[in-house]
Formats: C-alpha cells, structure tokens, sequence
DNA sequence: CATGAATGAGTCTTCATTCAT
DNA sequence: AATGAATGAAGACTCATTCAT
C-alpha cells in the first residue's frame, strides 16, 4: 500500500499532454479512484480523508473524480460496494459447494470466512470503516447485512441444524445464535485492526485453535477424540 | 444529554459574578466537556465532530474547552482516558476477588467482560473509537493493550492453566491464544455496534449460549454433563 | 424549448456517418446554440450559467460550443447581437415607411416600441441581460446605443420637432428628452421583468392609455379633444 | 465608492493583532459588510461577486463574513433588505406630510420618487439588482413589491382620484395604470443604469420636463396655461 | 465537425484555534 | 475562568476550457 504514486503512474503524470494516457484508462479510472480512495479511507478514516489525495493516488487530479462520482459520500459509498462485491460473490459460490460431514463443512466454511474476515487486509479494513462509519453509512450497514452477513448466518444455522440431525453435533442451543461460531474470526479481525504490527500472529495457527475450541469446547471430557490441533499440524 | 445549556448552567453564566456556584462547577468542567465530547465523538467520529458542538453539549462556549485542553486531539485523548479509566479500575478490583473452581472463575470473568465490553453502551463505543482511530492515536491503542486487555489476557491464560493443573479444563492449545475466550463478547460488541437497532439482542441469553459453546464445544460427546443452558434458564 | 436533444438530433449523432443530416443542420447550429444560451442566460444570469446547459439545451455537447465560438463571453455577445439585430432590423423598416400626421406616426411608433420592448418577451429579456450585465459588457451597451436606442431617440425628438412645426404639438421643452415618449414601454418592462407573473397586466390597454398620457396630459382642460382611450374601446 | 479599502480600514488592518479594534467595532460589522457587499455585488453581480472581496472591502477577512451572516445569499438578501429600508421609511414618511392641491403634491411625490429612483445611486443600483436577480430572488422582490412599489402606485391612484374629484385633474383612465406617474423616473433609472457615463443627463431638467409631459401631454392646446418648464428656469 | 474525458484555477464554506475583554 | 469575535488554513465541489480521438 504506497502512499505515493507507483512508478508506473508518476511515469504516466510525467508524460505530460499525451492524451493517449488519458484514453487508454477510460474504462478503468472509476476502478482505480476506488481502489485509491480505499487507501486513503482505511489510513485517515472518511472524513480525515482529502479527495485531492485519492486523486493524487489514483494519478488523476480532483477534477476526474467528479467525473465519475458525484460526491465524496458516493466515492465512499462506490468503494466499499465494489470491493465489498467479490467477496459477497465468493461467500455465494462456497455456498454452491457442498460437502460431506457438518463437521467438515464448518470447518471448511470457517476458514474460509477467516479468510475473508480476518487474513485478507482487504476484508478486515472495510470491516474497520464500517465499523467506524456505520452512524453514517446505515445504508451500507443494511447491505453488508443483506449480503453477507445474514446469508452467512443462515448457512450455519442450517449447517448445525443438519449437524444435529446427523447426531454429528450436540443439539445445544447454539442454533439461537449460529454467527456465535463467527466470533473467533472477528475476534481476530479486531485484534488486527487493533494491534496488527504490535503483536504479530499466527493465523494459521489462531484458526486451527478456534476450531478445536467450538468443537470441543474447554472442559475436559472423559475420552478426548476430535482434533487435536496442536499435534496434528 | 441536553443540547442546551441546563437551567443551571444558564444561570451561571447570566449571573456573572455569582461566585459560588461557578467555583462549586469549575471543578467539574472537564469532566462534563469530556462527557459531552464522548458523546459527540461517538456520533460523528473524530474528525467530523466540532469542539463548538462539544462546548454546547457541556453547556459552555468553545473557548472554555481551550482552558482545560490543548486542542482538539488532547480532548479526545483526555476522554477516551476518562472513560476507560472505571473499566480498567474495574477489571483490576476483579482481578482481586479470587474465585474457587476455574469453570466458576472463568464464567464470572465472562460475565464481567460481556458487561464491559458488549453490555455497557459505554464500553462499546469506546471500541468503536479506539477501532475507527487506531491509526490517528496509536498511543490510545497501546494503553488499551497495557492497562485492559494486556492484562486480561495474561488473566484468562493464568486461569486457564490453573484448570488445567487441576484437571477442570483439558489441556488444548487454547492456552496459545487465551483471548479465543474473549472473542464471543467482542463478536457481540461488533454486532450491537453495527446492528444494534436492527437485530435486538437477548443480552443475557447470548453469553449463556456462548459460556455453553465454549466450555463444551460443538461435538456430540458419550454423555452430556456441563451446563445446557437453553434447558436450565 | 427541448431540455432533451429532439429526436431528429439524436438521429444526427446515433446515425454517426450519416452526412445529408449533418451538413444541413450544421449551418443551423450556431443559431441553435445562441437560441439554448438566451434562455439558460435569461433564467440564471450570465456568471450562473452554465456553458454545459446551453450545449444540453441545444442539443449537443459542451466541446460543440467552442467549435463555434471563442469563449463563454463570446457566446453571450454574439447572442444578444443575434437576438438584437431582428430588432433592428424591423426599427429601421419601420423608419421607412413614413406616415402622415405626427399623432398618428406618434402612435404607431410608440405601438411598434410597446411591441419591442415591453410586450415580446424576448425584447424584455434581453433587456434584463443588459442592464444586469452593463458593467460586464459595456460594449454590448454601446451598440444597443448606436443601434436601436440612439436612432429611435433621433426619430423621436425629429418626429416631435415636425408636430410642432406643423402646428400638430405645443413647443415644449420635450425636445430635450423625447426619450420621455418611451417611459411608458419601459416602465412597463421593468414591471414584467420583476412582477409578470405577480401582477398580470393587460397591455393593450396599458398602451392606450400611456399615449392618452402622453398627449393629453393630466390636467383638466377647457375643451377634450384628443384620444379618449377609456371611451373608444 | 472605493475599490480598495480606504485609509482608514487598511490602517486598522495593519495593526495586525491589535485586539482592540476587533471589539471596538464589534456592533458595526455586518453594516460595514452589508455596505462592503453592495459595492462588490453592484459592480459584479451575484454569482461574479466573491465574498472574500466583500470581506476585504469591509477590512475584515472570509470568515467574518460567516459569523454575522448565513450564507452568500443572505449576504445578498440582507444587504437588499438592508439599504431598502432607509427607502421604504423615507416613503412612509412621505405620506404624512399631507399636500394642498394635488398637481402639487403630485409634484413633490414625483420628485421625492426621482430622487429615491433615479439620482440617489443607491437605489439606482439596488433597483439594477432586482432586475437582474429577481429570478433568483423571488422573495426580495415580492418584498419591494408589498414595501415600495404597492404602497407607492396605492398612493397615486388616490391622489389622482382625489385630483378628479377636485376638478384639478381631469377624469381619464389613468387610474387604472397610477404607475404611469413612475415611467419617466423609472426611464432615467434605467437610462442611468446603461448609459450613465456615455449619456450625461441633467437630472433637475430631466425631471421639470416630465413633468410638464406628465401634466400637459404633448397636443396643442388653445391656451396654455401650466407649466412651462422650458422657458421658465 | 463533434465528442467528452480530463484538467485545475477558483469559490464557498467550515472550524480549530487565538486572544482581548 | 469564561467568552465569543475574528482568523485563515483547508477542503469539497464547480465549471470554463482543452485536446486526443
């Protein structure tokens, strides 16, 4: 993430009148201002943000936003939707892909929500904006609900649900409250946000445990069986 | 929460030279800027909110707040101070009172930590702050980590060694990641801050759920023993 | 008055190639476009204007604008003298055709001036751009002078000087102002311009009795004579 | 009317910090603005007119501007209402002071609205901002209309009844356009308005010979009897 | 000729901060 | 201590103008 323009831009800045640059991007303008507003808003948060920056970034000037976008507000809005958008795509598609055992199925679907949630920087710092513009934004809160996170709850509900009728899962009341499950990969998504680069982690490892804690919980039991995370990785 | 002067404080101020009443509030004036200021910054964030509107809320004019603070950043620093203060005081006092059996210990530890950080409306937009600031005051951050969860970490991994030795808790690889405990109360901290008024939470019934899940996990065992909470409440 | 471009126009551009379409309407252009500028100019004044809605308005796109014409004064010049010169033109045809007794071209003049000025829209609205703008475009004051206001003043105080000679009108001191004839147009212009819509007028009328007034005068005489208006219609 | 702020301002401006002079005129400022804003919106028109040359003009700076004032359009509406007001009382006033016969008061009416309209070059330029505002500014308009113009045609029509009903004045329609005693004033408005330094005119003349138009009409009469301006000064 | 993407100077407006009272 | 008038730097947004296609 480089607060200065990239080589390849200040080149394309340098180079003046040439209007073959100018054209040569057309299409692809809106998606770079996005991906540029995206750093600027993660670093200084919506209002602390200067568009003249994004532009600066995106190697335009602040003119061209207003080409694209009719405000500040929109620019914002646009930006979380698009790069919220492949990840909502993805979240479908998982869902199209069965699998066999619940117990295989969660945690195939888990990791892949730490992976949305928590390893992607991507994932975790539009977490962060909505979290911190949510007052703001409520729109974008109904939509990230709509999309994500209802879809998503509705999966695991129906994943223990299915569990529990197979005797696979324990028929606790768990299912009043399925994104429960959730909570170790957000967890880790805020100590990221939160403490990124004063505690590194390992998140191979945070998931491995998670996992071995939602299914087996903390009290000892007369004959351990499932995972065992720590020996078998 | 008034948007205007109070009563009182109006009269203080039209009366001019009533000496009393302004000595007996002048010690209370930061506090009261530091509470309208929470407030405010919650609802606007940092950047958008206006130290005049912070002023109003305290019932005093903007100047006033430059008597006690530096400027804009020292507010907000002061305040996020101010209100974790109780918290952490709170979290030391609990670490005082020992409690006999670690499931007993870790359940009221919970407990008190879903009050702190989920419950209370307080401590959950604080969150929201430190969450939507992080990059702007990463000394906040690291008070955060020094005097609260610092310490509560190093508790959770205390007591859940203490289980272990005693044969209560099953010695998992948990104990890598002690703060996994912490994550179904940050989870609903999450929740409420984005969808509060959306989804309304059953509080009380959500920390059951999850003492539930993380003391027995997921997995069906040979014969449930620990607490089923959706059966004994 | 199409916000939209017609659909003969946008048959123009869709048709792209198309040749016969184009050229014969690219004579009509510049025309088109000084016809969309005087309503956008009439309606927000000349700085408030902007040049993309006259291109809307006419129909086509902002770069269009500047293949005719210089910059935005430039349009706003050659539209009043474009919108001008009708008038002009009919002023002087009218100076052609002489008529016979003062009181009677008297009369037809002022009718004619009415007509100009006051009852056209056009004629008002333009006026309303140059005295709103007199200090922008001076030059555009001086050749309404040269053009219209001048030649009519000179035809005026000639017309009053042949009424005296022939014994048709009193020898007043007139001569020094027979711009005094156009008062009653003007004063009626400046009345559409600010309450047209608040105080319907019924111009007819209105002239017919500014020229009673103008001949008769106020006082009581020994013997009416002259125009009755009130009477004769 | 100076362009650049006079001895006086630039010398408090220089004293730079000297706290003294932001209270000593703290009263006057938004008079001074206003005063300042008419200057620039006269010679530039509103949307041309950049309130941070208001400001200067006033000696104060942008903000000042935006602590007595709204916005750029109450600036506006403000200073109208502002410099109308003097006007509007001067008119009240007027109609106090009762008159004997009615070619006399009509006389002094006349001249007092000449004055207000044509020579004072207040109301010559307000009366300029009007006309080219008033789409923009529908409200100031309907308020000169109820606080000016209403009252003023209101008081003509009577007096010229009164006239009819004396015998002084002789019974023609113009009561139905009393507002025809305004058009000569409202034509040397508007004369002033474009061709002010092209055309010197010489007001008090100017005035005389309207009214004796006004009175006697331009027709012959078997014997002249009123005013005859034209060789009596 | 016509287009419309891109520019960037220009303006309104906001607001943290100062300071005389 | 408290006020609030004044400041001026800063930033959102506009729009006349250019120019490669």
């Amino acid at each position: 993430m480089p607060t200065h323009p990239s080589d390849e831009e200040r080149e394309t800045r340098d180079s003046g009148k040439a209007g073959a640059v100018r054209t040569r991007r057309k299409a692809e303008r809106p998606g770079e201002i996005l991906e540029a507003a995206f750093e600027e808003f993660v670093q200084k948060g919506y209002a602390a943000t200067r568009l003249e920056d994004v532009a600066a970034r995106a190697g335009v000037t602040k003119g061209t936003i207003y080409v694209y976008f009719e405000n500040k507000e929109q620019v914002f809005v646009a930006m979380v939707r698009e790069l919220s958008r492949p990840v909502h795509v993805q979240a479908e598609e998982f869902a199209e892909s069965s699998a066999s055992s619940t117990a295989e199925f969660l945690r195939a679907y888990l990791c892949f929500l730490y992976r949305i949630l928590a390893t992607d920087p991507r994932g975790r710092e539009i977490f962060r904006l909505l979290i911190a513009e949510a007052n703001r934004f409520p729109e974008l809160i109904d939509e990230h609900h709509q999309n994500f996170m209802g879809p998503v709850v509705r999966r695991l509900r129906q994943s223990l649900e299915d569990g529990a009728e197979r005797g696979e899962i324990r028929r606790s009341s768990i299912l009043e409250f399925p994104e429960l499950l959730l909570s170790p990969a957000l967890s880790l998504n805020i100590s990221m946000l939160l403490f990124s680069d004063r505690r590194p982690i390992d998140m191979e490892r945070h998931f491995e445990i998670a996992v071995d804690l939602l299914l087996n919980g903390l009290l000892q039991r007369p004959a351990g069986k499932a995972d065992q995370p720590g020996q078998s990785s």
